[in-house]
DNA sequence: AGAATCTAAATTTTT
DNA sequence: TTTAGATTCT
């Protein structure tokens, strides 16, 4: 656990494998320090170079250094790393996301924000049904102000770090008809009722307690000698506050980021905090990491040339650091529409693989979520296995965060918000009526629900028998597993609740394809459960750090977002989607204007930039949007790349329609389609009656007698047809009467 | 209480 | 086109 007799005379190798400026940033250890790394320049080497020097020269023990970063993954890898570079496991360390560390500092001093030290982390989905709560209380139009809009209000305020208090009345906004503040204000109250903390307090309430606790700071000064801050341009107001804070005194802080890869404002990130290092910490010094490791000289020509485009930036040009940094041009394709897209897409990579290049090194980066999904058939259709990264989270899965509900409630009786999830899953008869009865008693009572629904259930009037002896036997369980809990541990008792509430056996019901997924799932977080000392412990983990560790190996193509590709890197990248409206996104555009532009231009550096070897730009000139065809011109992104580094390709679908028009095409003319030509769409309706197009023909006439299946019910066998209406014995459901339509023959 | 039907809306999402 | 949410029907 001691550090070293004494430093080593010689330098030890971990400094002989960096060069001059990386060495420059680790070795530069007292005062303020901005290391601007650029994209492939060893940003993560020297961060964990110089934590693991401060601790070999001895400057500070491992519980001495406060380390941020913004993911989970990040935490991780820096810890990792460390390790290997001392050639031991490093304890004590406080390496974690800014969430993370908050929530640790929160635990020890919540009674100065009216929170006890085991409140509850509350997850974006919990925040806002909490919030919509507070609005219907306050007869705010929900129709008119919608809760996700108001919680945005909210999350910027705290990521500014601002409470309610600190909202001057100028400041307001006119969300809600300028109740914002005032709302706001309920909600924080309401959390506290709640002993509850959502992702934002984390670090809202633990600066406010610094700004307002001096023996509190003091002890965190004491402890802390040195900080380091990774991905720095990411950071918010309230996290620049709280680092500024912490830094006080010494000054030691060390941030590392790349002001042109900043993309995350739209989340409260302030690209100023980094612009402004120099001001913030005078006598800062600055380390410009320019040699870039990763990719050939055209991929960082073009990169450079788009991201000089920008204004405001720091400056920083990145310089080819490799031997064998010669290579191919960054190539640009245009396509006739974005199925054409897809499939070009498709062929090159199989051409790829034929080559011999392993599909670990392909990705495809798009602007949106959605833009994965026309690749992903392309990619099933030529049977190459790809993953998504990123979408659905494991926690965010529906069994998975009613399975959570289960535990908290488990855990903390008090939790209203886990309570009424599963309240009625599965489905106990206990609907609206009941919830509203539950409700009422306990803001009488001034009680949790889950006291409320303990005195229901026993007192005879109030609810009729059925909901009030679902409810009984609801609490009974409760009871009988939290009695179980000391005895046979929490990996056994989550294990029983899970069945003997009915949950698992709701999936095991359910006919639907997901349902062996989910019931898989549910295995999978017992197991994670079963890695942890404690429930309290495990639901801190799972609110704070929990991820989808989707198998990364494997031989597959990547699909992702740019923003999820941001510290990735691939041999060969594929930037499909290059178009006026999609890339740079219209909708940043209309929001944030010419700042949102530069973003905008940074998630296509970014972008670029991921790739080793080969970039393929591509943009269509049709595009399906909602179903219908729309014309688009190509990104103006394109034009800022520079033509030497640049090989325009036409895309043999494009070839083929101009050859076949004789027209110039969408990208000949000045304001590219003359007319948007719309390309072959399946015109089924102009031949036949709309009866059959919309309805073609039930080839299976579902008859008395078959078997047949539901999505909801599962299989059965039908007992009468009437119309489109059958009725239908189902094995496990009863007999129901259902529409035809919703059921097909088994 | 629960299913069927209608209706708007539609990025990015490290915690 | 797809999807979540609210509304209406049974």
């Amino acid at each position: 656990m001691s550090p070293p007799a004494s430093p080593p005379a010689a330098p030890p190798d971990y400094l002989a494998r960096l060069n001059p400026e990386q060495r420059a940033a680790v070795e530069t250890l007292d005062g303020p320090v901005l290391v601007l790394a650029g994209a492939g320049t060893g940003k993560t080497r020297v961060l964990t170079t110089r934590f693991a020097h401060l601790l070999v020269t001895r400057r500070a023990f491992p519980s001495q250094v406060l380390a941020v970063t913004f993911t989970n993954k990040a935490a991780r890898e820096m810890k990792a790393r460390v390790s290997a570079i001392l050639g031991r496991e490093v304890e004590g360390l406080w390496l974690g996301t800014f969430h993370a560390l908050g929530a640790r500092m929160l635990r020890r001093h919540a009674e100065h924000v009216g929170l006890k030290g085991n409140f509850t982390i509350l997850d974006t989905d919990d925040q806002t049904r909490l919030l919509k709560q507070v609005m219907d209380a306050s007869g705010v139009d929900l129709k008119r102000w919608p809760a996700p809009g108001l919680m945005a209000v909210v999350q910027r305020w705290k990521d500014r770090g601002l409470t309610p208090e600190r909202v001057t009345p100028s400041e307001d906004s006119d969300y809600a008809n300028g109740r914002a503040r005032a709302l706001y204000a309920q909600y924080q109250q309401r959390l506290r009722d709640l002993n509850a903390a959502d992702f934002g307090d984390l670090l809202l309430h633990t600066t406010e307690i610094l700004r307002t606790e001096p023996e509190v700071l003091a002890q965190y000064h004491r402890a802390f000698r040195y900080i380091l801050v990774d991905e720095y341009q990411d950071t918010n107001l309230v996290q620049y506050l709280w680092l500024r804070l912490l830094a006080k005194g010494h000054g030691n802080i060390c941030c590392v980021g790349d002001d042109d890869q900043s993309i995350y404002s739209w989340r409260g990130a302030e690209i100023e905090n980094i612009l402004r290092f120099e001001k913030d910490f005078p006598d800062a010094k600055v380390v410009r990491l320019e040699r870039n490791y990763r990719s050939t000289r055209p991929i960082l020509a073009a990169a450079s040339g788009l991201i000089a485009h920008n204004a405001g930036r720091l400056g920083k040009t990145l310089r080819a650091g490799r031997d064998d940094a010669e290579g191919e041009k960054v190539r640009v394709v245009a396509l006739w529409d974005s199925e054409e897209e897809a499939r070009m897409v498709g062929e090159r990579i199989e051409e790829a693989q034929r080559a011999g290049h392993p599909l670990s090194e392909v990705a495809i980066l798009v602007r949106a979520g959605f833009q994965t999904r026309a690749f992903e058939e392309r990619l099933i259709t030529l049977g190459i296995p790809y993953r998504v990264v990123g979408g659905a989270r494991f926690y965010e899965r529906q069994e998975i965060r009613d399975a959570l509900a289960y535990m908290r409630v488990l855990a903390q009786p008090s939790d209203d918000l886990a309570f009424e999830r599963i309240v009625n899953v599965p489905k106990r008869g206990l609907g609206d009526s009941t919830i509203r009865a539950l409700h009422e008693l306990a803001r009488i009572e001034k009680s949790s629900l889950a006291a409320a629904a303990e005195r229901l259930a026993l007192s005879p009037d109030g609810l009729r028998p059925r909901p009030r002896q679902a409810l009984a036997e609801l609490m009974r369980g409760f009871a009988r597993w939290r009695e179980q809990l000391p005895r046979d541990g929490h990996v056994v008792t989550v294990a029983t609740l899970l069945d003997e509430s009915g949950y698992t056996e709701m999936w095991k019901q359910d006919r639907s394809p997901e349902a062996p997924g989910r019931l898989e799932n549910l295995k999978e977080l017992l197991r994670a459960l079963g890695e942890f000392e404690s429930l309290a412990g495990f639901l801190d983990h799972v609110a704070l750090v929990m991820e989808n560790d989707e198998a990364a190996e494997g031989e597959r193509v990547s699909l992702m977002t740019l923003h999820a590709a941001k510290g990735l890197e691939f041999d060969m990248v594929f930037l499909p989607g290059w178009e006026e409206g999609l890339f740079p996104s219209q909708r940043s555009l209309d929001e944030g204007g010419e700042k949102a532009l530069e973003e905008e231009r940074r998630l296509a550096y970014v972008g670029l930039t991921r790739a080793r070897k080969l970039a393929v730009v591509s943009h269509a000139a049709n595009r399906r949007v909602y179903g219908n065809w729309t014309a688009s011109i190509p990104s103006r992104f394109i034009e800022e790349l520079p033509d030497e580094h640049v090989a325009k390709e036409g895309g043999a679908a494009m070839e083929r329609h101009r050859a076949a028009t004789g027209a110039a095409g969408a990208f000949g003319s000045p304001f590219g389609l003359a007319a948007p030509r719309r390309p072959p769409t399946p015109r089924i309706y102009e031949t036949g009656s709309w009866e059959v197009a919309e309805r073609p023909a039930r080839a299976e006439r579902i008859a008395v007698g078959e078997r047949v299946f539901h999505q909801k019910f599962g299989y059965g066998r039908v007992l009468a047809v009437e119309d489109d209406r059958l009725d239908i014995a189902f094995d496990k459901a009863g007999t129901r009467r259902v529409l035809d339509r919703f059921v097909e023959k088994a």
